[in-house]
RNA sequence: GGUGGGGUUCCCGAGUGGUCAAAGGGAUCAGACUGUAAAUCUGACGGCUCAGCCUUCGGAGGUUCAAAUCCUCCCCCCACCA
């Protein structure tokens, strides 16, 4: 089966230009594509996950991917699917962003002896000269057109406007392609369905200058059962980086998703095989639950490894309850099978605090804040008045109760806050 | 550059001298129900030394016993005109 009936079949595709033509270049070529991604930020979030794994996709099936970091045009700002002007980031940021970024990428796809590359469209933008640009490259593109452009014309609808800058990008992204091509024979772009009119902008550039055939494909934007955009949370996005995301919560983030997004995610964010996953949607229930359970298990092992799903896993059975995977349940997943059973652990989060003078003299209500379980002490009285607040299980019913010796099981004291959020105290 | 309209608590959006920590909706959080799901219902939703007090309505001043609401200056956004 070639790479582009697995991406159909396992949900990625949105839109694709030439199908036929695409299929057999495909075949017949060890191709070279490229998605771009924005440095806004120092880490990709699970925003991009569908792009990456769309990479990861490609380089499976024989392929070459570019990881594209945006250091030029990211000193521009996209304005497709936009409602508002997307800030300007420094120089600085950029390549700050870019390591974080290519290092995460790594996780997923292979860099090693060429098999993938890693470019910076600030080398080659951050040349070009005013004059000579719109010559060679500002010819080819018809405002008229542009302007009809879904990308645009929501913002040139809008109250906030289009800067002209930001009316540039798809010129910029299609010189990127065709440079590219050109350089790295690189005649596949993907990316999100918002990038649509820029990757179509970009084929037709080659085949003006260069008169080649290029190609593309689109994903389709990621929802969930509940209509939001997959990956904001309420403490933000879901990051890849185990820093400002640890494994633990990226495993909750999985197993927490809407029963309806399990089969679609399963084939989407793991590489199990479709028959398994064709499966899973005939369970309902409970049982479903368990799908979950590998469904995180596999998600956060491709992203932070295997230990870290491990003892995210570990670290859920602990808090939770016994977690049982049976074993005929996606046979194809690497999760350890069999009863997880409730086990001290390191997974959970936890804050080391001074054994002096803790007892008697803390006020929980304070720990709850200081864990970040609470965002203000009234949020914490709050939690504490509407019954949500746990000490090693027992619901605390007064807000100024101090931790007392009995609350100690070994040194430790775990915090609940509601249903799901855990937190640890550690004496030292 | 001119004229007009705006900037309100996470977001949208009421409020035009006291009854305003500020309607309503969304988001979020907690409780109940469940399966660590969804839907639903209930409650909460600025902070604190919490039946009281303190700080918020673009910024800085001013009028007043009292201002988100009135006045002055400044900053920013939008529309139309040039």
């Amino acid at each position: 089966m070639n790479v582009l009936s697995v991406l159909r079949e396992r949900g990625f595709i949105d839109a694709v230009t030439h199908t036929r033509e695409l299929e057999t270049y495909l075949d017949n070529n060890r191709a070279t594509c490229y998605i771009g991604f924005d440095p806004t930020a120092s880490s990709l979030h699970v925003g991009s996950l569908v792009c990456i794994m769309a990479l990861a996709h490609m380089q499976r099936a024989g392929h070459r991917p570019i990881g594209l970091v945006g250091g030029g045009t990211g000193l521009i700002g996209d304005p497709s699917g936009k409602t508002e002007m997307r800030q300007i980031i420094t120089r600085e940021q950029v390549d700050e962003n870019k390591a974080g970024i290519q290092a995460q990428l790594s996780r997923f796809i292979d860099f090693d002896n060429g098999r993938a590359l890693m470019l910076d469209n600030a080398q080659w933008l951050t040349k070009l000269a005013y004059i000579p640009f719109l010559r060679d490259i500002g010819r080819h593109f018809s405002i008229n057109r542009m302007i009809k452009a879904e990308s645009y014309k929501a913002r040139m609808e809008s109250e906030e406007g289009l800067t002209f800058i930001e009316f540039n990008y798809m010129l910029l992204q299609a010189y990127d392609f065709m440079e590219l091509a050109k350089n790295h024979d690189c005649f596949l772009q993907m990316g999100g369905s918002d990038q649509w009119g820029n990757i179509v902008a970009g084929i037709d550039l080659i085949h003006r200058t260069l008169g080649k055939q290029a190609f593309g494909i689109t994903f389709p934007l990621i929802t969930t059962a509940s209509g939001i955009k997959m990956g904001k949370t309420h403490k933000g996005a879901v990051w890849l980086d185990p820093e400002r995301f640890s494994p633990y919560e990226y495993f909750q983030f999985w197993v927490n998703c809407d029963d309806a997004d399990v089969g679609r995610f399963l084939a989407l964010f793991t590489f199990l095989p479709m028959p398994e996953i064709e499966q899973v949607k005939h369970l309902s229930g409970a049982s479903l639950n368990k799908a979950k359970t590998i469904l995180a298990y596999e998600a956060t092992k491709i992203a932070h490894g295997e230990d870290a799903a491990h003892n995210a896993l570990k670290a859920a059975a602990s808090v939770f309850g016994r977690i049982d995977v049976p074993n005929d349940l996606l046979p194809g997943a690497t999760i350890p099978r069999g009863v997880h059973s409730p086990a001290s652990d390191e997974s959970v989060p936890a804050t080391h605090l001074a054994r002096n003078g803790f007892v008697d003299k803390a006020l929980v209500v304070d720990l709850f804040t200081q864990t970040g379980l609470c965002a203000s002490k009234s949020d914490a009285r709050r939690l504490v008045k509407q019954g949500g607040a746990y000490i090693n299980g027992n619901r605390v019913s007064v807000f100024d109760q101090m931790v007392s010796a009995n609350d100690l099981d070994q040194g430790e004291i775990l915090l609940r806050a509601g249903k799901k959020k855990f937190h640890k105290i550690i004496l030292d």
